[in-house]
Order: C-alpha cells, then sequence, then structure tokens
DNA sequence: AAGCGATGTCATCATACGATGACAAGCCTG
DNA sequence: CAGGCTTGTCATCGTATGATGACATCGCTT
C-alpha cells in the first residue's frame, strides 16, 4: 500500500501541484515576463526542468494556471458583493491575476493568449451581460465588459503599488465604495 | 545658413525625436519589456547604439517618453467628458499607453516606477481628487484613485484585444456610456 | 533480488537582449 | 585646408533565459 496519498519521497503529483502553485503565485506578483522558470522551480522546491517534463512549457504552465483557477466556487456576476469581494482578496492575496492580466497587456503566445481571454469572458463577461440583460439596460455586452474592465483596473491597480490608498484599503471598503459607484444611479 | 530646421543628413535632434517617437508607440503596442532597443531603432530608422548615446538606455528613453507626454494640453479632470474622451482617444491611437501601464503592472527599473507614477499623480489622480473635494464627497482620495484606475482598466482593456465591443465601439459612445455610469448617482 | 519505468538532478545549448567601445564619416571653426 | 568635435556604424561582450538531453536514483512489480 504506502497510500497514494502519503507523501513519498518521489511524487510526480505533488511536484506538479508545487510547480502550479507556485508559478500561479509569481505569475500574480511579477507577471508573465518576468517570471523564470527558475523561479518558479526554486519557490515550488523542485527542478525547473520538471516544468519541461509536466507540463511542456512555461506558456503551457501559464496556461494551467490560469485554469486551475476554474475550480473554485462560481457564484454570481461581479456586481454581486459577494463575488465581488471575493474576486478583491483572491486578486489581494495571489492566484486569478494572471487571468486579469490578459485583459489590460497583450501576452507573449497566442495560445495562451486565446486561452486566457476564454476564461476572461467566461468566468467574468458572461455573468455580468447576463445581469445587464435581465435587467433590461441599454448596451449590456458593451457595458459588461466596461465594467469588467473597470474592476480589473482597480484590481491590478491595487496591487501595483501605484496608489496610496487603493493599495491599504480594506476590501470591504473597496467593495463598499465600489458597488456603491457601479450601481449608485440603477 | 541651411537652416538648423531643415534635414540636414547629420541631425542628432533629429535622431532624438525619431527614437523617441518610436519608443512611445511601441512601448504604448507592447509593453516596456516586450519592446527590444532593437525594434525602437528599427521603426526610428536609427541606429538602436544612438540610445545609450541619448538617453543613456532602454529606461531613461521610457522616462523621457513618459515626461514627452506631459507637453499637451492638461484641462479638467477625468470625470470632464473633454478630458475624459481626450485620454480614450489618444489611448486608442498612440502614446499616453506607457504612462497608464505603471497603474496595473511593476515596471522594471525602481527609478522607471518612481517616475511614471508620479505622472500618474500628478496628471490624472490629483485633479480628480480636487474635484471630489469640491463637490464634498467622501473619501475623496480612495475615489479618486479608484476612479482613475477603473478608467485605465479600461482604456488599457480597449487595446488589449481582449474585448469584443469594448475594442470597437467609438470613443464618444464609449465616453458617454462611462461618464453615465461614474456619475450616476450624483 | 532483478529489472524496468518513473522521477529527479545536472550540465549545457541556443537565443535574445542591453550595453559598450572602437572606428568611420561628416560638419563646423579657424 | 586642417584640426577637432559631433554624429553614425558596426562588431562584440556579458548576462539571462527557456529548453533539452544525458545520467542518476528511486520504487514498484514479478
Amino acid at each position: 500500500m504506502s497510500g497514494t496519498q502519503e507523501a513519498r519521497r518521489r511524487d510526480s503529483a505533488r511536484s506538479r501541484e508545487s510547480l502550479l502553485r507556485a508559478a500561479g503565485e509569481l505569475f500574480a506578483e511579477r507577471g508573465f515576463d518576468r517570471t523564470t522558470t527558475r523561479d518558479i522551480g526554486r519557490r515550488a522546491g523542485v527542478d525547473p526542468a520538471l516544468i519541461a517534463r509536466y507540463f511542456g512549457g512555461k506558456t503551457q504552465l501559464y496556461l494551467a494556471t490560469v485554469e486551475a483557477e476554474h475550480g473554485d466556487s462560481d457564484p454570481g456576476d461581479l456586481l454581486d458583493p459577494e463575488r465581488l469581494l471575493y474576486i478583491l482578496k483572491r486578486a489581494d492575496h495571489r492566484g486569478l491575476v494572471p487571468v486579469l492580466q490578459v485583459a489590460v497587456q497583450h501576452l507573449a503566445e497566442p495560445a495562451a493568449e486565446g486561452a486566457a481571454r476564454a476564461a476572461l469572458h467566461e468566468r467574468l463577461v458572461k455573468p455580468l451581460h447576463r445581469r445587464f440583460v435581465a435587467e433590461g439596460r441599454d448596451r449590456p455586452r458593451l457595458r459588461a465588459e466596461m465594467t469588467v474592465a473597470a474592476i480589473i483596473g482597480i484590481a491590478l491597480g491595487r496591487r501595483s503599488g501605484a496608489f496610496d490608498e487603493l493599495g491599504e484599503v480594506a476590501p470591504d471598503d473597496l467593495c463598499g465604495l465600489l458597488l456603491d459607484t457601479l450601481t449608485a444611479g440603477h
């Protein structure tokens, strides 16, 4: 036996996951370009060469981090307070950011870009679009895209260090102010 | 004579400006990291080695592009329709984007980052902050930073190609919808 | 215990990039 | 026209990075 669960000294699944986690963190912290496979390996405590073996390369590893974020519960749209708060917190801490970055800059490899865009649309734009349609707002599609882009700007701005208060304020405060602003007239 | 204006076969000022323009375009299109000095030189029709001579290096050239954008008229804050429209158009076409990117990602060199942040704050955050103070809104600073980050997200999202309608809609339309949303409750 | 595939380690390659310095060609001053 | 400063050109260096393949080590199966 020796359980498929317990830590074996050699465990490809464990290595894979360590790489995935480390990559998610680093891509979130520094972006795709500024993250090296050596960095990822170091943080994961795994030899960087295994990235090629288990994922195919840095780009595919990026894609894996994007897709790995899908697992998490997937409740309402971005104007749902819970959902928004979840996104903000998640983006603060780590993770999630890889998907967001594609909304704001080009990616190196077209394949990665396409996949990241698809995830962005599926997870963020589409739910919001549905809400706007249900509410009968005009230009629901454009409105949804604009809102998503705005929130992404805020989430990324928080992490960038370019803003003083925005970077420090508690997620709940920000969430309140943001929802207040976005749903003011409605 | 032979005018200091007219094209001399050798003209450092002309070379400098060609580099500056090309760099501004490329930084806007691809971001700092993905723009190489060789690309800049090629587009400018100037030998890349002159970047070092005239600016000191790629980083200082980036700073020069940021500062070069200051010249343009500097009217109201971002909630002033004219100003917003100007920003959106400018970000669509080229230029301006270098300053915006710093709001959303880290720069390689600390010096460049500091200068870009200063420009961002001076040109965008501060005017908006003044407006909110004048209007007596609560949390004027946070509100200003949040709004700037949101608009930057939208402006960059337009260029990123990650959104369908957002990337295609006319600046005037977008400007209208955006102002409508942001000033709805007020 | 032997054998074999899976897993991990390491050295190394090829490439891309920013920077530098030597050198050539041009322009202006005297 | 001669000298010297400016401007442009080119080859090259050092470094960083992603990728690859050879080799070692482990663990399961029989």
